[in-house]
DNA sequence: TTGAAAGCGGTACCAG
DNA sequence: CTGGTACCGCTTTCAA
């Protein structure tokens, strides 16, 4: 079915039902009418691989992710999707799952695919990789990675700021026995992070604090949490994200530890499940909208040639007071 | 960054440049070497519209999700592209939210992008798009929905057996006046969830039954459970799935209820959620991993000409035993 | 307002 | 083993 078959029903030229399809306004009423019957009968649906290729525009914006499951990218890629659609652009998304070989692959095919712009929003980046997505001239954001260049806008959060609130509460708590769960990822930021939270630690003298890593799920926060409890514990866990606070909530449970009277707990993102599970977890505000709609907003401005300065833009975090953390336990 | 500028650097013609992408095994070693050579240099990438053009078959299915932000529709979508990769096909999303018309958005842009299969795992369903579908050629997957058709195979759960088991289970224990929660949805299997709820609880004329619906999220398990402890509460709430169990557990903690003390809860579905949440939910196991491998299965058969029997796949459900049910209070 | 025809970037068949 | 070339389905001048 293509559009040869519907301009013979139509008696027109492929032409003239190719406006219609994009309506230009040139057609006539009643030529315009004939088309859409023809179209209608015949259950017509444009290619849109030939639609691309003729018109060398895409309409479509990528997404790359390093774990969906996480609410935190998740509510990312709804916000960036919702404000895509609202501009009439598609969004395609892919989950890296923070494996590097994943990412390689998922850049290659949105390049492959001419996409109109693109979200780079992982914790692995390797630097060849980025030069082969600056030489695609494809307009690209990214969140949290890599450094500023030409055609490549920055997004970033204060994650300094943030972990000192933290560490600040918890030491103000009484708090000196710390361990920190964070994930797996070899590459880039996560590692980064780890030194972020030891370096914030460093400036009390009297901190102590151990580290974990596992997976980022519910299964990896109880892992890590587990591999924590081992010997003497820590009176508080901060925890790299609150899925993996979530999955340490459950461990401290099971192992009969109350939450926050006998250890704190505490998040980073404050998605919507830090508010739902028990206790509510202490966390840190990730405006995971903000972040969207400007991933969006810098996307579309390039795309359309809109000249948008490739500037970084960072974010600071707030900390949220919830039910996970109290008083260090007196010894 | 084309076909043609590549063949040029390496002089030889086009075709053989498409033979050494595509690993034709007739190319020679040393011209091979040559061609990869200029594809690395110019950082060439395959237009993957044009190539899908020329070629007529696409390589990546399409799966279309009813909200993907809950566990129950995203497993099924990791094992689905799980598989689709290890098969060398993309999987492209799309999310309708419950809402019909994004239905018939995604459709026809699955069909636009000529996909290889599709994957249709949604509440809401118009015959209308199912005609749409059929005459599209387009091997088709729906799960829970529509009937079986030619070119569609269906697969279901006999969530008839899981409410039987459930409300069994807690007349067991005492308990006579229920509540149902289920989600917005006017078309489709929801309404047809309460019916099958409402009618199962019916076997015992002893029992009373109220329902309630709102989103299908954390907020509207909450929201919901809020309308059902007006007055004289129920003695337990059974949940359509197990993210609104979970935001009903957070209404009743917050309303000083114990559960399952004051008050039982079922879930539906056992997402790893419902492991972790507090108290961990008793539930309904679906198969999401079996369902995921029966729809890849099933698609990429068909898109192979493989003959596949159209059948109707039904999945019997099973009952999870947690901490969210015990006996029902004394009056 | 409409039609004819030249691409867009590949694939695949046919010769050589 | 390699090159020439006719499409794939649609968009977009250019003329009429």
């Amino acid at each position: 079915m293509n559009l040869e078959q519907v301009a013979r029903r139509a008696k027109v030229s492929t032409a003239t039902v190719s406006r219609v399809l994009n309506n230009a306004s040139v057609v006539k009423t009643s030529t315009r009418a004939r088309v859409l019957k023809a179209i209608e009968e015949l259950k017509y649906h444009p290619n849109l691989h030939a639609r691309n290729l003729a018109g060398g525009k895409s309409r479509t914006i990528g997404m790359i992710l390093s774990n969906m499951e996480n609410p935190f990218f998740f509510d990312i890629y709804q916000t960036v999707e919702k404000d895509a659609h609202a501009a009439g652009f598609e969004v395609v998304v892919a989950n890296t799952n923070y494996r590097s070989e994943q990412l390689v692959a998922s850049i290659r095919l949105m390049i492959g695919r001419r996409v109109a712009g693109l979200a780079v929003v992982v914790s692995e980046m390797d630097p060849a990789l980025m030069d082969e997505l600056t030489d695609s001239k494809i307009p690209v954001v990214f969140y949290d990675v890599g450094a500023p260049r030409r055609n490549i806008t920055n997004i970033r959060v204060n994650y300094r700021r943030g972990i000192d609130k933290i560490i600040d509460y918890l030491y103000s708590l009484g708090h000196r026995r710390l361990a920190f769960i964070g994930h797996h990822a070899t590459l880039g930021p996560i590692n980064e992070r780890v030194k972020t939270v030891l370096d914030a630690a460093s400036r009390y003298p009297d901190l102590d604090i151990r580290t974990a890593a596992d997976d980022d799920t519910l299964d990896g926060g109880r892992l890590a949490a587990r591999a924590l409890l081992s010997g003497t514990h820590p009176t508080a866990i901060l925890c790299v994200n609150d899925v993996m606070a979530v999955g340490a909530l459950r461990e401290l449970r099971e192992r009969g530890l109350r939450v926050p009277q006998d250890i704190s707990v505490t998040g980073f993102d404050n998605v919507k499940l830090a508010e739902f599970c028990y206790p509510a977890l202490t966390t840190v505000h990730i405006p995971r909208d903000r972040i969207g709609h400007l991933i969006c907003e810098s996307l579309l401005a390039k795309s359309e040639h809109t000249e948008v300065a490739d500037h970084e833009m960072v974010i600071d975090p707030e900390l949220v007071l919830r039910d996970s953390t109290g008083p260090a336990p007196a010894r």
